[in-house]
RNA sequence: GGAGAGCUGGCAGAGUGGUCGAUUGCGGCAGUCUUGAAAACUGUUGACUGUUACAGGUCCGGGGGUUCGAAUCCCUCGCUCUCCGCCA
């Protein structure tokens, strides 16, 4: 959520940022401006009235004890006006402020500067390139026919267990999950993430600080008997583990990673991109997420894309880093770099990790503070990235490294899955 | 699921209707002493809002109520602990 001071500070310059993030209701800054102002006013109505009862009040106590009824009652009597200026104060106050916060949740987070212009993900920057892509064999196929023919993923059976998009993963593909996990998390703690494993369910307002609600409600499933909702991603719960906290400064960085499966309604997906593992409703990941100086979030931005290039790297994977246009941008993230790798029988570029800096967009909304050198009190920034999204990942592993053999993997992951080739 | 106890500042723990936003201890910070450190002593130390700065306002698990006045009384929700039951 953005600062109100801020809005009030510099409205164009906020008005102007909210246009490249291709925001509609610029007026919405306006709106609120006005709001807060008159929030203000009565709040101070407010205040004064209070100031009254609570200073008439200690007059009473002190006549009371002092024995002066007389005096008491007559101090009463002119409480009775300030109690009803205070009621109707707080009675506006009330719906003002409604209004100011429903306007407030409302606005995205204001690009950064870095951010380019565009609406559609074709406008999105490729800022970087990396490995090389595989020439396949002829015989090559997509990761679909692949999972089937070695057994790794069902995908009927899981249709029946539960419903379409929650592939179920047998023997060795069952197996590759687990050695992903557990390589992406030591890959993570090596440089100094801290390692959760969190619930799986979150309540409404770890979801709110986040950012997910009220913006992607319908993304999430709900679990209403409990007021719960499943993670769509680690990000949620992990991050929340710092809501409502003021950190000493030398506290940070605070560096995080932790492994959920993540589940997410994807309404409205369909086609070619559903085939798969490329789009499903249940999925594994591993999440790295910290919470830094303000001052310092962009040098850890580039450090958290620089590490997941190493992964990606050691993966021996063919990928490509973008920036992602204003447009196509999440609507809690200040500058978002997508990471894609390349399908090499699906012919196409499949997103595996994405990088954000939020500042303090959800620190804000989570009250996530840490005290600077002069002990003032001030906003964290937070940020958060994959590293990395399972099944795009095993996509690519066995169509990029398919041969008539069978599926050879990587080095690194040799020891963690106990063997070198998927056949 | 049943019974009981509790939820107060970073932590521990007082406070049961009127200078209580809160005694005290620990911890933190600053200082005195010391070559330095420890110990001891002294001072200081919550958040939010608001003001140029004061002032003022709000916060004792959340919400609501009673009262001129609530940490304190009432209602309600949530959570924690202990015992019993059930259970991976």
């Amino acid at each position: 959520m953005l600062q109100v001071s801020v809005l009030k500070s510099n409205p164009d310059w906020v008005k102007e940022r909210l246009s490249v993030k291709n925001f509609k209701q610029i007026d919405l800054v306006d709106t609120i401006v006005a709001l807060d102002d008159e929030r203000k006013s009565i709040q101070v109505g407010y205040d004064n009235a209070q100031a009254g009862i609570n200073s008439l009040s200690k007059e009473i106590g002190k006549s009371m004890s002092a024995g002066m009824i007389d005096q008491a009652d007559s101090y009463k009597k002119q409480v009775v006006e300030y109690k009803e200026q205070a009621a109707a104060c707080s009675e506006k106050l009330a719906i003002v402020e409604k209004d100011l916060y429903e306007a407030l949740v409302q606005l995205p987070n204001l690009p950064a500067k870095e951010v380019p212009l565009g609406k559609t993900p074709e406008e999105n920057l490729v800022v970087r390139q990396g490995g090389s892509i595989p020439a396949l064999y002829e015989g090559a196929v997509e990761h679909w026919h692949l999972l089937d023919k070695y057994k790794l993923v069902n995908f009927e059976l899981g249709n029946k267990i539960t419903g379409s998009g929650f592939p179920v993963y047998t023997g060795k593909g069952a197996k590759l999950q687990r050695s992903l996990v557990q390589y992406f998390l030591d890959f993570n703690t090596d440089a100094g993430y801290l390692e959760y494993l969190p619930p799986f369910m979150v309540n409404e307002q770890s979801a709110f600080a986040t950012g997910q609600l009220p913006d992607k409600e319908g993304q999430m499933y709900h679990v209403t008997e409990d007021k719960l909702y499943l993670i769509p991603t680690a990000e949620v719960p992990v991050t929340n583990v710092y809501r409502d906290t003021i950190l000493k400064e030398d506290e940070l960085p605070v560096k995080m990673t932790a492994y959920s499966p993540c589940f997410r309604r994807e309404a409205g997906s369909y086609g070619k991109d559903v085939r798969g593992l490329n789009r499903v409703h249940q999925f594994e990941k591993v999440e790295i997420i910290q919470i830094v100086h303000p001052d310092k979030s962009y040098q850890v931005l580039d450090d958290m894309v620089a590490h997941v290039e190493r992964l990606l790297t050691s993966l021996q994977l063919p990928y490509r880093i973008l920036r992602l246009c204003g447009g196509d941008m999440g609507f809690a993230s200040a500058i978002t770099y997508d990471f894609e790798v390349y399908s090499a029988a699906q012919k196409r570029w499949l997103e595996v990790s994405s990088v954000s800096n939020f500042e303090n967009f959800q620190t804000n909304r989570m009250k996530c503070r840490f005290k600077d050198g002069n002990s003032k009190t001030q906003l964290a920034h937070s940020l958060n990235g994959s590293s990395l999204a399972l099944p795009r990942i095993v996509a690519c592993l066995l169509e990029n490294n398919q041969t008539a053999e069978g599926v050879v993997l990587p080095e690194v992951l040799h020891n963690y899955f106990g063997g070198k080739i998927i056949n």
